[in-house]
DNA sequence: ACAATTACCTGTATGC
DNA sequence: TGCATACAGGTAATTG
């Protein structure tokens, strides 16, 4: 579900929309509009307004109104769908938007009511405490490597979880940071300082080419996650480790272990990655 | 500043 | 079938 590369997928579907008048909104559930942002007052910024752009900036997707961003963060169960029908129960929808001379109209839903919409106005997003302090997005220029070394300096925690940490990089969650790990041959436990400069350039290149990969296959459909389209992703025919326990590592043929590192579910090979 | 833990919610899968 | 339990992709707040 939405770490970047699902987020990224329902970016690019949502830019069909890119341009479109959105006319009539209907905002439901005060839960999920955080901030100074109420459902009323969502319904008073978009009805009328023009939707310029669909942006994201790591896991958060940014719709540009003009004079400020709307910002949704589908946090576990959060979807997003840009679609004539939805398949998503009634019950869940928290905004939806319709807009001038389009079949398709948008909706966020959300499940599990852990997702929040925001309302920021600030042009630069992301960098600040607008949305959270965000690390480098892999996928834009400013994920430079000398940057990202640097980052390893002084941290003793697990690699993985550093790597879940969206002040270090922006955008990788469980199911990409046990693939990643897997992909450059660590072991994610290691405390995050005792990883090599050599190992930490692996993590580095390989980082860009696994999050866009996953992206154009949609992202990776775990239990339930759809893109902008309604259609499940097919990152997760591709997923080495990730909920793979006791399957033969696609590398080496040994079991793929599973253990807990911060409350989460982490699968590596004993074998492949020391 | 960092690390570890907890809370937030609801649905689904599993085992008894 | 009913019930208890564990677990799920994320983030923010709290404590040490």
């Amino acid at each position: 579900m939405p770490e970047l590369p699902e987020v990224e997928s329902i970016r690019r579907h949502l830019t069909e929309a890119e341009g479109a008048q959105i006319t009539d909104v209907e905002a439901c559930d005060d839960e999920v509009f955080a901030g100074d942002l109420s459902p009323d007052r969502a319904e008073s910024i978009l009805s009328g307004n023009k939707l310029r752009s669909v942006e994201r900036r790591g896991k958060y997707l940014a719709l540009n109104l003009g004079e400020g961003w709307l910002i949704y963060s589908l946090r576990m169960t959060g979807k997003v769908m840009f679609v004539e029908d939805c398949p998503v129960d009634e019950t869940y929808w928290k905004l939806v938007c319709h807009f001038r001379d389009l079949d398709q109209s948008l909706y966020l839903s959300s499940v599990r009511r852990l997702s929040r919409i925001y309302w920021h106005e600030d042009r630069e997003l992301g960098t600040q405490e607008n949305i959270a302090r965000l690390g480098p997005d892999p996928l834009s220029d400013d994920f430079d490597r000398d940057t990202f070394h640097a980052c390893f300096e002084g941290r003793t925690g697990p690699i993985k979880t550093i790597l879940m940490d969206q002040g270090f990089v922006a955008g990788v969650g469980n199911i990409y940071a046990n693939e990643l790990c897997f992909l450059a041959g660590i072991d994610p436990r290691r405390p995050c300082d005792e990883v090599t400069s050599e190992e930490r350039d692996r993590l580095h290149d390989i980082l860009p080419d696994l999050l866009k990969r996953a992206a154009d296959m949609g992202g990776s459909s775990f239990t339930n996650f759809v893109g902008g389209d309604g259609e499940a992703g097919r990152y997760q025919r591709e997923h080495r480790v990730y909920d793979r326990e006791d399957d033969p590592c696609p590398s080496c043929g040994e079991p793929i272990q599973r253990v807990t590192l911060s409350n989460r579910s982490t699968y590596f090979c004993p074998e492949c990655q020391a």
